[in-house]
DNA sequence: GTGCATTCGATATTAAAATATCGAAATACT
DNA sequence: AGTATTTCGATATTTTAATATCGAATGCAC
């Protein structure tokens, strides 16, 4: 199975997204030039991106969306669910237990994991959670390969290594904490600073000569607010 | 303000969160040496990360600690707080309401907004949150520039457009919709099904010959872990 | 003080990603 | 039917990012 890039396999969602919306629409077929319009990629990007998903269109046509469609997610393994366990059912992760649009996505929260004796034994949006002595166990007899954590971040590399003891082999990350664990186990970093790291860099680069430059441009806006009437 | 690439802006939190834990543990130095070590990243990448933050090291030494936290948080404007407002005061909206990190990266929320009636006057977390229709005055009243966006998919665009027309400069997007705003304002999307495809795909690569793989790494794994004692 | 090891930071090389170019295939139009 | 136009997909070029190399600076051991 050949590898694709990272930054490919980040843009297939959005393609992914757009397709959902024109599929709903009654739309049929799609050109890569349109998907570059609307997400901003160049276009011979959008066309190396799909053919790495093993998809092929036809000239002047362009594809089919439900091909399309089909091709990336089978790409994403999309199309069958993988089980996951979240451990840390707080604010963060018991918004993610009622989120439904992960199922559309190949996963399949089976169960909570939770130190808090509190929590043991009740339902959050209809899943299970479970008092962590319980994980090792359940992991190898369940078959669970996929851990969500979303415990405090001191919290954070423990809970990776009862994971990695246990049987997990992908680890998606929701703390801030680097983890350290053996290098053939798959981490994924949800990495909000990072992101936000981006916005507040950029709003500075654009406006921060010092915040006067933000009055300039509300009058700016307010003048071509003004002209559009 | 030169422009800093992307992908050192991602880099940078996690040297930060690193330099967090060493100050507390009372380090006064760090090299960059050890810093590629932990985080995986290339020792001269490290370097010329650190570089573009604008702080210089000693030879030998490495960097003050101190210095270097504060080089970074500068950098990123995150010694100051900047003002923002939240729409969507649903599962991920209050947990966001909730998530004291934010103030420690720039970042305070001051209000958030919903259109359901039943939460308008109530306090999630310590934050007001107010009806839809005293975002436009408020936004520009309070010279917010910031919006975090967590409404539904579908209400994601209407929202963008509300916030631009408002006065938002900067949109925090943890919607899965590719909005479309004006080229001037900053959108930067918190992208959970981009993580979750990379993470779906390398697990896929790594293990999906026909998952007769896995179990051959469990045993493995199991081997192993016997050896170990 | 002198050599030695370490680390910085600048410059060069390599690798990867994004963009441009071009011919061929398919449809629509004359 | 023939021609123009759109779009695909393969190949080349350019740009950007990651890695390697090297000299200079600093502190430490002797
Ligand atoms: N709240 C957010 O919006 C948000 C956003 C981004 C990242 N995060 C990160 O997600 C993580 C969780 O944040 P939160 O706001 O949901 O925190 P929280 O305190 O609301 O929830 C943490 C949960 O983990 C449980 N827990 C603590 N130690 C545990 C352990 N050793 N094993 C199992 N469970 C344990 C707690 O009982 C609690 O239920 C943090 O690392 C945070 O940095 C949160
Ligand atoms: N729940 C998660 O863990 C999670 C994870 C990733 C992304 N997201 C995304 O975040 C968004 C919110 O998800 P959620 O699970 O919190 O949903 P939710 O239904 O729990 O919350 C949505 C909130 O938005 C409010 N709302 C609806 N339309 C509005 C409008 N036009 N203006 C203002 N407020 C409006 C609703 O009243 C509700 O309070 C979605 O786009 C979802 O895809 C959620």
């Amino acid at each position: 199975m050949i590898s694709i890039p990272v930054l490919t396999l980040k843009r297939l969602p959005q393609y992914l997204e757009l397709l959902y919306g024109f599929e709903q629409e009654g739309q049929d077929t799609i050109s890569a030039t349109r998907l570059a319009e609307l997400t901003g990629v160049h276009m011979t990007q959008v066309r190396k991106d799909i053919s790495l998903t093993g998809v092929v269109g036809t000239p002047k046509v362009g594809h089919k969306i439900k091909d399309l469609i089909e091709s990336i997610e089978s790409c994403l393994n999309w199309k069958d669910l993988s089980s996951a366990f979240l451990v840390g059912v707080g604010r963060l992760g018991s918004s993610l237990l009622g989120y439904s649009e992960l199922k559309r996505k190949g996963l399949n929260i089976v169960a909570g994991f939770d130190s808090d004796p509190s929590l043991a034994g009740t339902l959050v949006d209809g899943v299970i959670v479970h008092s962590m002595d319980k994980f090792a166990n359940l992991c190898q007899r369940m078959k669970v390969h996929i851990g969500i954590l979303t415990v405090p971040a001191d919290q954070a590399q423990s809970t990776a290594e009862l994971m990695v003891a246990s049987g997990i082999l992908a680890i998606w990350n929701f703390t801030p904490t680097l983890l350290q664990v053996d290098e053939n186990i798959i981490v994924e970093d949800v990495d909000m600073s990072a992101s936000l790291a981006v916005l507040s860099r950029r709003l500075s680069e654009k406006y921060d000569h010092d915040s006067k430059q933000i009055s300039k441009i509300d009058n700016y806006k307010n003048k071509t607010d003004q002209e559009k009437q």
